[in-house]
Formats: structure tokens, sequence, C-alpha cells
DNA sequence: TCAAACGGCTTTTTT
DNA sequence: AGCCGTTTGA
């Protein structure tokens, strides 16, 4: 389809040439060519200008991501401090660094600038942090901080911090950032979100983030952006850096990411998007599909470049995923074809429910290792993560060994962020957050009236706490015990920061460890757990060395939440279908589907059409990981929160294509309310999420605190990315309240454009974000 | 200072 | 139903 004079043309424009001159041409091909198919060769050489690629699941995406980098840097284009290369995880980053290295030989150093969007964001903020209002040294909060702070800020405020829990101000303030708003920039309609004082608070925390020289993840894109704006000149200097930008997985880009990537585009304007809008996954933590979907227009003059040749999975398997995908709307459209066999079709199997779920499944693992396949090619996914005790409790009981992919990370673990803490308080007597946080762990009388009259004092004076501590040391104000107490600590950091360039930092961090008591508080632990915990530590020391010094290991766990739990033992892999995403089995299992859990109930009631689109993808994701077998369980009954119901299936069962599936209505226990109903009987429900929920969620949307579900789309002007929702969520005639104009009645829509015949002012248009339900 | 009692929540998760 | 965090009471 795609011709590759086109894809040349704009800097190198083919001279007219013969079959011969093109055999000629192909043979003089670089090696890392070799092997690509036509438009993966597209796709490597279109270097130049705005270029998308959408990759379909299996079509050799990272490959072609890696041999383009490899490309530019062979030719000469570009060397690598002057590509940026942009992924959304550490893992991502990880991955392509190596086969980068594989293609281009050692000879190559690292990129400096291939990195997860915030590894990138705090490297360009670090070097010029003293533009938004930071010091280079600046700290990076995770979520935990995040909502620590958020909460003494409402309490400071003199809000019920059970009324407004400082999580939903975090959700809020989230938000805000993923759409690269600052608090002014925080629209009319939301700002009166959270007690009517959301934008007050955001802006009151970001006040309180520059004081304690901190930065939380949403800072790392935002500020970046600000910093951007504001600087022209250093802009420039970024501008000049990069020659080629490239992203991976473009459709999970928020507004923020955009924004961002869009400044630095603006140089060279060699930006290549990779990514598949049917595998957008993300959406409910503000990833954008519409990014992916508007990049035509955002990049006029765009190449477009389709791989649609899957090389992973069978016929069947490739239909049934393309059949089921094939029922969204709001899609660019690809149809993946593969040359391989048909092999065996999609099974369906329902079952009684999810104790038999795990037993069938168990069983079927054994049959299929004793056929010779091995483990860790076969996976269950989940939708939540729920449902993963009962496969697990069936695997303990056959003995089956299985790993469990995602769940709880070894660095949010209490103990490991607790350790975290004293190395920060150590490294930044300024990071009161982690100072805070083990000032009385162990116990050391430390309690809440201390800690009040160190706040105290501090914001008083505006200093960091450690500061207001040492400070009232000095006077009477603290009780003799908790002041001597006081004192010890901080002799004790002062301590351990003077040894910082003295000892090796593993060495210093154990015995901070050891002198703190932290290591001996969880010796005299006599909770079963203790020992595990004091096994995490030593693994935390232990992974210290790795690192160059304790500034860098710190700077690597902010960023870095994932352990590398290597051995790679023959094991079933268990993990949710989020999880999945990347990854390949020959065989994939798919329990579960059923109306509710999947398509999950909430993300219907929450996002209506969109919730839909997002889960049908996820089936899609599930579905084409799967190399050569792909089996799908669904119960009759199923426990949820306790009660048991009985359950009716996936209407994503419906959406198969019959050819492609066996029913596999042979299993004891299954009612057989699906395998014996025809496949499109129930038509009209598939694409219905009009549920009482949804109603629900519909009345509710509006109200002052609620989550509004359209984006309000104007950011300094500028029409910017709005989510690919069902329209408007106001109809004609109802009545709305505007901040300026009053009172009035929608008498039309125009996406998210209302006229509204206010009674005041008349007939206006007006954005609906800016009105409120009345 | 600790443990029992209570209350609220309950999809997906990275950085 | 069960889990987690917080409060309350001894």
């Amino acid at each position: 389809m795609s011709d590759r004079r086109d894809v040349l043309a704009p800097t190198e424009p083919l001279p007219p040439e013969g079959g011969i001159a093109a055999r000629a041409r192909q043979a003089a091909a670089p090696p890392y060519l070799a092997g690509l198919n036509e438009e993966q060769g597209s796709a490597v050489l279109a270097t130049e200008g705005p270029v998308l690629v959408l990759a379909g699941a299996g079509t050799g995406k990272t490959r072609v991501l890696t041999t383009r980098l490899a490309h530019i840097l062979a030719t000469g284009k570009a060397r690598p401090g002057q590509l940026l290369a942009v992924t959304f995880t550490n893992k991502a980053a990880r991955e392509m660094k190596e086969r980068i290295g594989e293609l281009i030989g050692e000879s190559v150093e690292g990129m400096p600038w291939l990195g997860t969007f915030h590894s990138i964001g705090v490297k360009i903020l670090r070097r010029n942090a003293d533009l938004v209002g930071l010091k280079s040294d600046f700290t990076i909060l995770d979520t935990d901080d995040q909502i620590r702070l958020l909460k003494q800020i409402i309490q400071a405020e003199n809000l019920d911090d059970k009324r407004w829990p400082a999580r939903q101000l975090a959700w809020w303030i989230d938000r805000w950032k993923n759409q690269g708003r600052t608090p002014a920039d925080v629209p009319q309609g939301e700002a009166f979100a959270f007690a009517g004082r959301g934008d007050e608070l955001y802006k009151l925390y970001q006040e309180r983030l520059k004081i304690l020289n901190a930065a939380d993840f949403g800072d790392l894109l935002l500020e970046p952006i600000r910093l951007f704006r504001d600087n022209p000149d250093v802009l420039a200097e970024y501008h000049r850096r990069f020659r080629y930008i490239l992203v991976d997985e473009y459709q999970d880009t928020n507004v923020a990411q955009y924004l961002w990537l869009r400044l630095l585009a603006q140089g060279t304007g060699n930006l290549c998007c990779v990514g598949d809008d049917d595998q957008s996954i993300y959406g409910w933590r503000g990833a954008e599909v519409d990014n992916i979907l508007r990049f035509e227009k955002d990049f006029p003059g765009a190449t477009v470049i389709r791989l649609e040749r899957n090389y992973r999975s069978t016929a069947n398997i490739l239909e049934a995923a393309s059949h089921l995908i094939s029922h969204n709307e709001g899609r660019l459209g690809k149809t993946l074809h593969t040359s391989e066999e048909a092999g065996e079709k999609v099974s369906v199997t329902c079952v009684w429910d999810s104790e038999e779920e795990a037993r069938q499944v168990g069983e079927e693992i054994e049959r299929l290792q004793r056929a010779g396949e091995r483990l860790d090619e076969m996976a269950i996914l989940v939708r939540a993560s729920f449902q993963m005790r009962e496969f697990e409790d069936r695997f303990i009981t056959l003995g089956l060994p299985y790993r469990v992919i995602g769940g709880p990370r070894f660095y949010e673990r209490a103990e490991i962020r607790d350790a975290v803490a004293y190395f920060r308080a150590t490294v930044q007597p300024a990071d009161d957050l982690a100072f805070e946080r083990i000032v009385n762990t162990p116990r050391r009388g430390l309690g809440d009236a201390t800690l009040r009259a160190l706040h105290d004092h501090a914001r008083a004076q505006r200093i960091p706490l450690m500061q207001a501590a040492s400070a009232l040391t000095e006077t009477e104000e603290l009780k003799p015990r908790a002041r001597n107490s006081l004192r010890a600590l901080l002799t004790d950091f002062a301590r351990w920061r003077s040894q910082l360039d003295q000892l090796p930092h593993p060495e210093l961090a154990a015995l901070i460890l050891e002198e703190s008591g932290y290591t001996d508080m969880w010796q005299q632990d006599r909770s079963p757990d203790a020992p595990g915990r004091l096994e995490n530590l030593k693994e935390l020391l232990r992974s210290m060395e790795e690192f160059e010094s304790m500034a860098g290991f710190l700077e690597h766990i902010s960023l870095v939440m994932e352990t590398d739990s290597g051995a790679d033992e023959e094991k079933v892999s268990l993990m949710t279908l989020h999880a999945a995403k990347g990854l390949e089995f020959d065989i994939v299992f798919l329990p579960g589907w059923e109306e509710g859990l999947f398509p999950h109930q909430r993300a219907l009631d929450e996002n209506g059409r969109a919730g839909l689109e997002e889960e049908r993808r996820l089936a899609y994701v599930g579905l084409t990981r799967a190399r050569k077998r792909a089996r799908i369980y669904f119960t009759s009954n199923r426990r949820i929160h306790g009660l048991w119901q009985s359950t009716v299936s996936s209407r994503f069962l419906d959406e198969l294509p019959e050819a492609h599936v066996e029913v596999d209505d042979a299993a004891p226990g299954g009612y057989g309310g699906y395998g014996h109903s025809r496949f499109d009987e129930r038509e009209p429900f598939a694409n219905n999420y009009d549920t009482p929920g949804w109603q629900r969620a519909q009345r509710n949307r509006g109200r002052a605190g609620r989550k509004p579900h359209v984006l309000p789309d104007l950011i300094e002007g500028e029409v910017i990315a709005r989510s690919a929702g069902p329209g408007s969520a106001y109809s004609a005639g109802e009545r709305v309240f505007h901040q300026k104009f009053g009172y009035g009645r929608v008498t039309a829509i125009d996406g998210n454009k209302l006229t509204v015949n206010f009674e005041t002012s008349g007939p206006k248009r007006v954005l609906d974000s800016f009105v409120e339900r009345h």
C-alpha cells in the first residue's frame, strides 16, 4: 500500500529508476534492513518530518523502533546525544537500549536521551531548575508523599480531612497536571471541585512543593512545559539538540505529554510516533486516545505507515481479535493479517463458578504441560486482581509453579520506604516528608505534640523541619525528654551526613539503619512478616551497590518502581490484562468474561461508550497476547463483595466470529446459557452502556465536587485533545448554571459546545464544561 | 502506647 | 465478605 517514494519524499526524492537499479539499491541496503518487510522498511527509512507508525499487535514494532534509531545513527544523520527517544516504562527503555546495542554494536555509548517521559523530564529540570523555582537537587515525591503533604494542607486550611480526603484532591491535581494545567489554568467549571477550593489548594500545594524543593510526578512533565513556554531560549537550545524525536506507545500519552512533545517537535519537526489506537487501555489514568487519532491534523503532511502484518498469532486468534475490535467506532482502522496457519480455534468454556474455573484452567495447564508445552509459555490474564487469588490457591494445591506479575512493588513496602526516608533525610536535610516519616520510627517519644511544635516553628520561620528541630532543641519549648531525644536524632543525622563522602554508600546505609535502631525495631518485632522485612532491607542494601552514590541511588528509586525478580524458572504467569500489554505467550487463558466484570461495570457507568470501547480494547489486547492458543472462560455464578450472583456472559463473547471460535459445552457444570444461544441474538445489547449505573452517574455529573466526564478543552486559547467520548453530557431542555451568565436552558448541542438561552442575558454559545446542571 | 472497634471502600497502574 | 486505615478507649 504505502509507496516507498512517498515516504522518502520530503528530503530524499528518489530519481526515477528501473527495476535493475532498484534491485541493486536493495542489494546495497545496510544489513540491519534485512529481514524487514516493506512497511517496516518504510517506517525505518522515513526519518524526516512527522511520521505516525500504526503498529498493530505483533507486527514487529520494537524491531522497527530500534532499527530506525540504528539507521539514523548508522547514516550519520545524528549522534546518539541528538536523539530523543521516549517510552512510558523503564522496562521499555531498557529493552530498547539493549536492542540498539545489539544492532549497532558496543561502539555506541548509551543514548543519554533515551528514557521515560519522567526521567527525561527530571534531566531537563535539573539543568534548568532555577528557572522554575527549584534547586537542581530537588526531591521527587511519590504518591505517598504527595498524599501526606496534601493532607497537611487540607488540615492547615481547616477543612475536615474526612469529608475531603487527600486522595480526592490528589486525583484532581493529577488530573490537572495530566492536562498540562497550572493552578491558573484550572477551568472555572472545575475550580469548584473539592470543597469549592480546588484551584486554591492546588496553588497552595505548588507553593509548598517549591518551599520543600520538591516535585511530584506530574511536575516532571508540567514544569518542563512551563519552562519551555516561559523561556524560549531554553526551548531553542533543546530544539538544536534534538534532531530526531521518537515516541513509543503514543496512544498512551496524556495532554501534558502531548504538549511537551509538541513543543520539542517544533524544532526540526522530525517527530516519529509509534502506537496502536486499538491498544489504548489507559484512558482511566489520563491517556488521550485522541492524541493518536488526531496526529495527522496536529502535524500536517505527516506520513502515516501501517504495520498490519502480524508475526505472532495464528489466523484463528487474529481473526477473533480483529472481529472483536471492529465493534469499536473510534479507531483509525487497521486490518491485521498473517501468513500463519489457522491453528486451533479460540475456545470458549462455561463453568459453574470461579472455583471450577480455576480447577479447569489448572487441569488444562497440566494437560498441555504433559503434551510438551512449557509453563513459561502460558499465562492467565484477568481483568481484576482479586480474580488472581483463586488461581493462586488452586496452583498451590496442584503444586504448579506460578509467578504473579505486577502486584505490590518492592519500593512500596513500608520498611523500604522507611529506610529510604532515612537516606533521603541524610542527603537532603530539607526533605521534610522524609524526616517526618521516620522522626518517630522506631519510637523515640517524638509524638504528635512534638511534631506539631516543629511544624509551627518551621512554618513561622519558613524553614525546613530539621532546621526548626535544631532551633527548638535550644529552647525550653519542648519537654526535656522530647528535647533530648530530638537532639540525639539530629546529632545522628549530622554525623551520617558528614560520613556521606567518607564511607561507601552501602556501608553508610547499613550504618544508618543500625544506629537509628531501625533494624533493631524489626528484629524485636514478633509478627510473622518481620523476617521478610529484614530480608527486604538486606536486598535494598545489596541493590545499592550498583549505584555510584547515595544520591544516584535515590534518584533511581524515585523513578523506578520495580524489582528485578529474575529467577527464570519455568512458571505459569498470572497477571492483569493491563500488565500483559507488550508481552506474548504461546497459550493464553482469559477467565472471567462476564458482564459487570469484563466489561467492568464501573468502566461502563463512569465512561459510557468510551469506557466500553476501552474494555473492548482490553479484550483485544488479551487475545492478541496469544501465539498458538487462546482459551476464554466465563462462570455462571460469581461471588461479588461476598454475595453470590448469577452472571450473564460477556457481550464480547457475542462479538467473536463464530467461524474461529469453538464452544466447549462438554464441560460439566456449565449451564449452557452461552453455548446454546445464538451468537447474534443479543446484538442490540452489544453496544448498550445505558445502564441504571450510567444513568445515575450522568445525574451526578456536573454537581460540584464530582467528576465531569467531558474534558474542558481550552488551554491558553488553544484547542487541545478531548476524549472521544459520547459527545456532550447535556441534553436540550436541561436547566444549567453558568458562572458568568447565571441560569438558562440548553437549546442546542454541538459536540461540547452548548447553546443556552440564559434567563438574564439571552442565548449564548458556551462550552459545556463551564456550566453545571441545575 | 497499644489493641480493639469502627467505618468506608472495593478495576485497571506508571512514574 | 474482608481489608485497610483511623479512631477511641483503657
